[in-house]
DNA sequence: CGGTGCATTGATCAGAATCAATGATCGTGG
DNA sequence: CCACGATCATTGATTCTGATCAATGCACCG
């Protein structure tokens, strides 16, 4: 989920981040849109030049969901490839009989829709107020043919949610619902942390519902969990749903099953 | 998960080994081997030419393994990537207290290390009698970038992996045991299919444990949902702990939880 | 206000884990 | 060649974590 790391070398000249620009407003082609864009410097676009940007811009679109709405389906043909820029989203697959797995959330600067199939692997659904940048699939993969760095970039964006892809395997297949649930925590408020934000009030936009789904969980044990952290003096529910880490350490052993 | 298609082709050897730690590891005799490789036309060769398959063989060494030697330690210095030719690896990661989580079994054609940062992100081990072709990391990365159609194919092999990764994942967070079990057996049996082989007698190299590990499961679990599917003439366990599949149809039915 | 989601808490149940014993298979050495 | 030990698989008895069933609480919003 988090886009950055490198496969072969690492192709990322860390600019440092410009968090003050305006959000995008509404777009249209006739400027371009990349100059305002928030999450530039976090996202693929932080590896091209200001001609390169120019040349992405000409096929980008922006598009804004509501909470709740599709953005891809499973199954459906792949015909656009999209950067969060800003919300939440959540990825999901469904059994025939509706039980569902999260297999995870994005944010801004989230790259969606990497799997290069014919059609998707997964579905995707905004979870609160959510914009992205959408490119054609077709005329996205003629552009990697002239920026070859941009494809080492994907290829190292690729390989990096692999290594997450089995941090989650572990996580669903061995931990305790204790482990999972702080695991989840501490994923979060490390992203937070990596995109500037502070470690610690971490924001969960997504519900109950939601959380037990990404951890195999249902519902009442997420919140069964959530309720003995806090008595436990380990966490604090706040208002708007944010979570205060009250001890990073104890919570870091929890995690791995110390 | 059968670690999706196959990478790199059976170029051998004929650089000297730097053994730094792999027991049983030795060269094999010195002639072409792409020529007799048998796993060249599944993975990444196929998009090679002449002249650049010899460029590829001149950095590669063939090594084998014995059982449970291992291949990679999570953690180690990632100087080197791998691709299986022969016998079936185990990938796994484990929590401080011993907790295993095995991410995946590979074998003829796989291509091991693709998730790869400084470090190994998981450790391998081979399960039966192993062979592998090994290249230095560095030399890899300047021949991808003399070769820009394979690092496109690669990208390919990684979007791949992204989405076997997340069948993972909804058949450890919300499949149940005899789902889990049978979805593995079908598993094994559309991976052997795809490398031409037949789609019933599965061969079973693993252990229970491993089974288990990979399941997230216990192997007295796993027994007991074998024993169980025999009793409903769903599969038949036979000589060499093969595993024959006697009815397709309603075991596709479980595995996705009809 | 009253309704509609969402979250929390409680009581009970069930699936898989754990604890424990027995069987089967295989490799080794006497 | 057989006996022994070691490893792995199977089966049984019991426990326990997390699921299920059910009710209540809470906040937001028309």
């Amino acid at each position: 989920m988090a886009s950055g790391s490198g496969w072969l070398c690492w192709v990322l000249p860390m600019t440092e981040i410009r968090q003050n620009r305006a959000p995008a407003a509404n777009p249209d082609q006739d400027f371009n849109p990349c100059a305002a864009c928030t999450v530039r410097d976090l996202s693929i676009c932080q590896v091209l030049d200001e001609p390169e940007l120019q040349r992405l811009a000409e096929i980008a679109s922006n598009l804004h969901f509501s909470p709740n709405d599709p953005i891809i389906d499973e199954g459906e043909q792949a015909d656009y490839l999209f950067n969060v820029t800003g919300g939440t989203v959540r990825l999901y697959k469904l059994l025939p009989d509706g039980r569902r797995q999260i297999t995870g959330f994005l944010n801004g600067s989230d790259f969606l829709g990497i799997a290069l199939n014919e059609s998707y692997a997964y579905s995707a659904e905004a979870i609160d107020a959510v914009t992205v940048c959408r490119f054609p699939r077709r005329k996205l993969e003629m552009l990697l043919d002239e920026i070859p760095h941009l494809e080492k970039h994907l290829l190292g964006v690729s390989s990096n949610e692999l290594v997450l892809a089995q941090d989650q395997m572990v996580m669903l297949g061995r931990k305790t619902a204790k482990e999972k649930v702080v695991s989840f925590l501490l994923s979060l408020s490390r992203r937070q942390e990596a995109s500037g934000g502070k470690a610690s009030p971490v924001s969960l936009p997504m519900t109950r519902m939601d959380i037990a789904d990404y951890l195999g969980l249902t519902t009442e044990t997420v919140s069964r969990t959530f309720t003995k952290l806090k008595q436990n003096q380990l966490i604090k529910l706040v208002a708007g749903g944010d979570v205060v880490l009250r001890d990073m350490d104890a919570l870091e052993e929890i995690a791995e099953g110390f």
